[in-house]
DNA sequence: CCGTAATTTCAGAATTTTCTGAAAATTACA
DNA sequence: TGTAATTTTCAGAAAATTCTGAAATTACGG
């Protein structure tokens, strides 16, 4: 590997964190190149910067693109394929969010559809199929909030993290239009502890 | 393994679902067990219960501790050690999210600090910088936003929830509400595309 | 369509991670 | 303090993942 110094920093980090993030050394480490780079990169390219093999190259790739992070590029007049990462950031972050969610929470939610659909044959059972509840119910919770979340413009998704702690008094405010206004819940659960 | 139905089906989940969570098989069907557990457990029932080696039971046991998911408890009259895994599911949430930063993203902002104290060396440097300070900015942005969020008590942060997409409504009479009473800004980032 | 450049696939080698059993260390309490 | 129960450690076995090179496939320009 032959990189100024500041990108190697940045592309060896993310290949040792890469595992972290769910995807192998490889393919966090070309990410980081195409992250950075100013142009679209060729396979070749790629091989010589990171000193890996072209097949290596192929299936980082396949993997990147399973996780809508780079984009195939062709440059008029070179019959190779090139790949970019997107440029907005912030759309980066959402897709990031909603690919983990696809990878990381979607199979449990369904997982516990399944297990609550199921008749406890015990008392341990039925204390498992609560907590279970539990669990499938926050997720739900979470995963529909990050779904709203996401669909916000940037500027409106930077608004509401400029805002920081500061929705806890938003919140109170709207509490206080709710009783004028009567404004409608987004599901049924109580308001304390158990959700 | 024998184990309920139920419980296996939700612990065996857990256990392949594990490696996309950042622990090994063998933590994730502890956890799994000791959150449905209705009582605390000793490292003998888990190894009997999972069919798995007692030292394996140890090594996972002190991996879920530096997660904060576990706590030992003692009984009285018994000389070894029980595990129980915390009972409030918002607590939980919090604590996943905080080792989660922990060890997935803030390696990544003091590379990203250090990285951008350097002196560009060049075109390509310097373009490589700016995108770290991008993705830098935003890394921080969304950090404070999730530390101030985590500081809200389960009430708050379930109406918040229960906000979704409502926050966007919110946020517009914020924005009114502020031009009257001068709201200060959490940081000096613009307000579009660049933060 | 032909020839060739480019890409993908995949079997097995290399590496990394996980797991076990045996031994060492620690702990409780008699 | 001695002893037996319990927990931890760790070297190496087992398993899983990652990576490569060679072969197969695809796609382009003539």
């Amino acid at each position: 590997m032959q990189l100024p110094p500041l990108i190697q920093t940045f592309v060896l980090h993310f290949g040792e964190m890469g595992g972290r993030w769910g995807v192998n050394r490889t393919v966090g480490q070309i990410y980081a190149l195409l992250f950075l780079s100013d142009r679209p990169l060729n396979a070749e390219q790629i091989t010589e910067a990171l000193g890996i093999s072209r097949s290596n190259v192929s299936m980082g790739m396949k993997e990147l693109e399973g996780w809508r992070l780079v984009r195939k590029r062709h440059l008029p007049g070179d019959r190779r394929e090139y790949f970019e990462a997107p440029d907005d950031i912030w759309q980066i972050v959402r897709t990031l969010a909603e690919e983990r969610r696809k990878r990381e929470v979607d199979p449990t939610l369904s997982m516990l559809r399944d297990v609550l659909m199921e008749q406890p044959s015990g008392p341990e059972e039925r204390h498992a199929q609560d907590k279970m509840r539990q669990m499938h119910d926050l997720i739900e919770l979470l995963t529909g909030w990050a779904g709203d979340v996401q669909k916000l413009d940037n500027a409106s998704l930077m608004g509401l993290l400029k805002l920081g702690a500061g929705v806890s008094k938003l919140l109170e405010i709207k509490g206080k239009l709710t009783v004028i206004g009567g404004g409608k819940r987004r599901n049924q659960a109580t308001d304390e502890g158990e959700i």
